[in-house]
DNA sequence: CAGGAAGCGTGAAACGATTCATGAACGAGC
DNA sequence: GCTCGTTCATGAATCGTTTCACGCTTCCTG
């Protein structure tokens, strides 16, 4: 059929260079062979152009240098920029990514992970949201912001003092009375955890707080109705936002300014997740900067530990602060 | 070693089934078998709960059922959505994808070609910025946003009537003066006609129209320079902007605002992407609109059509026109 | 200088699929 | 009833690696 030219195999590189074939297979994964054998074997790969091909030596070998990342899409910012660099990571050791899109949906969940297991991956990554998830066992399976049991290492954010960070943030710029944002609340997850360090962050502080969960279903104008009550019809109106993450971080800016207040004149606002447009320019708010190169390779190395059963449990890596425009700090 | 329990073979299967190795594998290829065959090899198939070895089908088949797409990055919003858009549009048809991000480096890109035909995908999907980039003969390729030959298909948005409808829009909307904010002038591609399409409607208009072009290396603060003048230190200052990007747009919208000046009101807006945050909610700016659905799934059913030869050079897409924020018709 | 351990290259077998030459089974035609 | 043709299941060969038992060298020791 179309120019299917045979392509050069490791017998032909054996030929050419006059050697056996297992001496090949040795040079070529760099196993120990006498200095002459080597010279000669590269000399005959150099000059045919010999490329390992991939299917036959996942066959016989039955590793396929492939890692699965399960993940919920590449829409979300986070989720986008954390597949980036999971991928480049794996790049970086010599691994392909398989990537599967489950859409928040629990069933295409757990079919990827048959799926890929199936397909022989050589591991897993998945940021997933079934609770119930079926582990397989005998394959390195690595979470991330979601923790299973200690058997199932899982790699997350410091969520919690990010939270905590953002209350004295607050505080320090002179907050009196502040709010924290978020949805799904449904689910315990390590993102969950924010909250959590927000409200230990103002107990901490002495600042008055309020908590707007909203619930998986609700409408994002759930949020309007509490920010138009407790910035316009109240007494003491809020002065400070905390939000579960950028995107939300962004809406409630314009919330606030489609009800007539100045951000960050009369209220100030802090995202989470540090999520920029542009590359290395802006941020989209004053936020807590999640880790996501850290993130992306602390997962990729400890999948492809050879120790898998020695890993930590959960791994929290740190976060920081960076103003972006929503702070009375930013410049 | 770790639990490797032997997998089910097609060999297991013919000998559940009492039938021969050849007929088991046309059932699993859905080639004719009489019905009898067929049904025998379908329960063993389920009893032994049997898949297919993807690398000894690889091996042998020569096929991968991987599609290659070669790509800057993912945490530009529109490459990210696309990447999403492409890789749903190939699991439908059981393909898998193989990403590869070149951030926007051309020797990485050429590099990149040559590893994925080593890697025998059975297609390219490709979105590079190197002009001179080496398309590899024997593989079906298809680009996006990059025109190469006649005989490489190219996929893109009809960049040229998007920016004539930008500029219609603005006309409508009651702008006297207008300005085109772009980047990456140095190169000639589908992208690009965007501001031809501009220059176009402009003219058609009657439109007095300004042109602000930032070649690859610039910093962003130039258009700032740009807009300072042709908005404060001007008798005829500008009260509409096309930008070449949502991005660019958001970035505009900021200048404008910094300099004492309200969008829409006192400056309107257009970017181009379509960009949202949040799924199905906000746009970032009024915009037009890019069909990434529909841009990933006819590049994906072009690489994979039967008949590679006989594909159009160029399929442009349409695009619409969103009002989001940023222009005096939104809601 | 003989004996034996250590080192290392060799090449056949195997991984799990696809493919195709082979021949069995069956029906039609005369 | 016999021949010829068609249909279709069969299973051996093959794809390009990895692996490992085998045996040849080399070199050290006594």
């Amino acid at each position: 059929m179309k120019g299917d030219k045979r392509s050069v195999t490791m017998n032909d590189v054996a030929r050419e260079a006059g050697v056996a074939l297992g001496t090949v297979s040795k040079v070529i994964n760099g196993q120990p062979v006498g200095e002459t054998y080597r010279l000669k074997v590269e000399a005959a790969v150099k000059k045919l152009n010999y490329q390992v091909n991939p299917s036959a030596k996942a066959l016989k070998s039955n590793r396929t240098s492939t890692i699965a990342l399960i993940i919920p899409n590449t829409i979300m910012p986070f989720f986008a920029v954390l597949t980036y660099h999971v991928n480049i990571a794996l790049e970086k050791r010599g691994y392909k990514m398989m990537l599967c899109f489950t859409e928040y949906d629990r069933d295409r969940e757990q079919e990827f992970v048959s799926m890929v297991v199936h397909n022989r991956v050589d591991g897993i990554i998945a940021l997933t949201y079934n609770p119930k998830l079926e582990i397989p066992a005998g394959i390195p399976f690595v979470t991330i912001d979601r923790f299973f049991s200690v058997s199932v290492p899982c790699v997350a954010s410091d969520n919690f003092s990010g939270g905590q960070l953002a209350a004295r943030k607050l505080a320090e710029l002179g907050c009196r009375r502040v709010a924290c944002l978020r949805t799904g609340s449904s689910l315990t997850n390590e993102p969950s955890k924010r909250k959590d360090g927000f409200v230990s962050g103002c107990m901490e502080a002495g600042l008055s707080f309020e908590m707007c969960n909203l619930t998986d279903g609700s409408p994002l104008s759930a949020f309007e109705v509490f920010l138009r009550h407790n910035l316009l019809e109240t007494d003491t109106p809020l002065d400070g936002l905390f939000c579960g993450t950028d995107l939300m971080a962004w809406q409630a800016e314009k919330m606030v300014r489609d009800l007539g207040l100045r951000v960050p004149e009369d209220v100030q606002i802090i995202g989470f997740d540090g999520i920029r447009m542009f590359g290395d320019q802006d941020y989209i708010c004053s936020t807590i900067v999640q880790p996501v190169p850290d993130l992306a390779e602390t997962a990729v190395s400890m999948v492809l530990s050879n120790d898998f059963t020695g890993l930590p449990p959960l791994v929290c890596l740190p976060v920081r602060y960076q103003p972006g425009g929503t702070t009375k700090d930013s410049v």
